[in-house]
DNA sequence: AAGTGGTCTAGACCACCGC
DNA sequence: CGGTGGTCTAGACCACTTG
């Protein structure tokens, strides 16, 4: 770790002991500098990153100030959403039913998302994932199964992203999510156990390898007691 | 506007532009920096705002690539979404209808939320927004009256966010959000003209100004077919 | 080994706030 | 006016990828 990243985790750790308490002005940059004997530039770079954590604002001619939200943000944990589930919670207990598994040829909706031509086969797979025995998500996914090779039925019981990462090597660069409500469908009645009239919240979403390839797109159906969606948005512009 | 900005504008363009090409290399940072006349740390920082927005990443010991998707994700307006409705879709007629529109003590959930003691009266206010003379989004609404001064129902009206940014001169730090999915409720089978078993969309959020300070605290439920939620996400870690 | 991006420095100037 | 944070420089070293 370089330095101004050990330099933020310790300012970091002061504002959540209180050592600098919440609403109040943290010593200067310049000071600052002087007590972890690196450059200002370095100094400004590690408050930069509690600035984009909604920890510390700052005010030109003023100084640098502890949010009053501060600890508040604390609780959510900064787990990035494509790391999967089986990471999102880990000290849960996650099983998966396979309900589909094949290899086939792109939908014309499918062929959008991955950016793939009609003869490069995907592989089209559905799993219902349950959280301590009870229904959780239902996943439809789609993978082109030239970059995503090697998928066995082993694979999809346990977590796909460690195999990705690990065994594949794949480097996420990001994804595009769109959130919407739906009525349940006769599958979803089926898998998620819900009632005839109940909503259904659809995460659909395509991940990104680091050079911008997509490599997955899936609609994940949640029962609407069950799973909410969160997010930190941070004013960057001003 | 400072240099790297500009810079980053420029660059912007000719990815747009297709001058470097999707997938391919771009210049290295120091012919950058002699073309621009400018240091590399300032060049660096340019391509920091790209990488950012998801139009490049780079690789230690490889160089700078224009991501796959950079033409994707430019069609998705960089809205702020706490910009309010009235600025998120510019060329559309909205409309809004005042429900209800009351000064109140807080009610525990709100107190929580907004920070307040419970003498600290807020600002209740219910109201419908129609987009083309649709019905669009119910938004139930709380705002600290310390905060939010002077809420007319001429504001109402209009955009309360305009008044809050250019009248009141309040700047907004951030937002948390929460989003799921529910039923109908009578509510908004009444205003929302949805059927009795619709599912609705409800985006639940607390938005603070930039100290950390909340100011208002909201519930906007949409109707399923009119509306989803889209996020763009970039791995930064990597 | 050469070339790339990431970090870090010491110092400078500027814009802004509050006294 | 002094002190604050924001920007920018010219140069250095390091980590990493590629030929």
């Amino acid at each position: 770790m370089v330095k101004y990243q050990q330099i933020a985790k310790i300012i970091r750790k002061r504002i959540q002991e209180g050592v600098y308490p919440v609403d109040s002005l943290i010593p200067d940059q310049v000071t600052l500098s002087k007590e972890f004997d690196v450059s200002r530039m370095t100094m400004k770079k590690a408050l930069d990153i509690l600035a984009m954590e909604g920890l510390i604002y700052r005010q030109r001619g003023a100084g640098t100030f502890v949010m009053k939200n501060a600890l508040i943000n604390q609780l959510d944990t900064k787990a990035e959403e494509y790391d999967g589930l089986t990471k999102q919670l880990p000290d849960k207990e996650i099983t998966s039913k396979i309900i589909y598994f094949d290899i086939e040829f792109p939908s014309e909706k499918v062929m959008e998302q991955l950016m793939l031509k009609e003869n490069q086969p995907v592989y089209k797979l559905i799993r219902l994932r349950c959280l301590e025995g009870q229904p959780y998500v239902l996943e439809h996914t789609y993978m082109p199964s030239d970059i995503v090779t090697g998928l066995t039925e082993d694979i999809l019981l346990g977590s796909i992203y460690r195999y990705l990462k690990e065994d594949l090597g794949l480097v996420f660069g990001g994804a595009f999510r769109k959130i919407h409500a739906d009525k349940a469908s006769e599958y979803d009645i089926d898998y998620l156990e819900c009632a005839p009239h109940d909503p259904v919240l659809e995460v659909e979403q395509v991940v990104y390898l680091q050079n911008g390839k997509p490599f997955e797109y899936s609609r994940s159906r949640h029962r609407y007691d069950k799973r909410s969606y969160t997010i930190l948005d941070i004013n960057k512009s001003s």
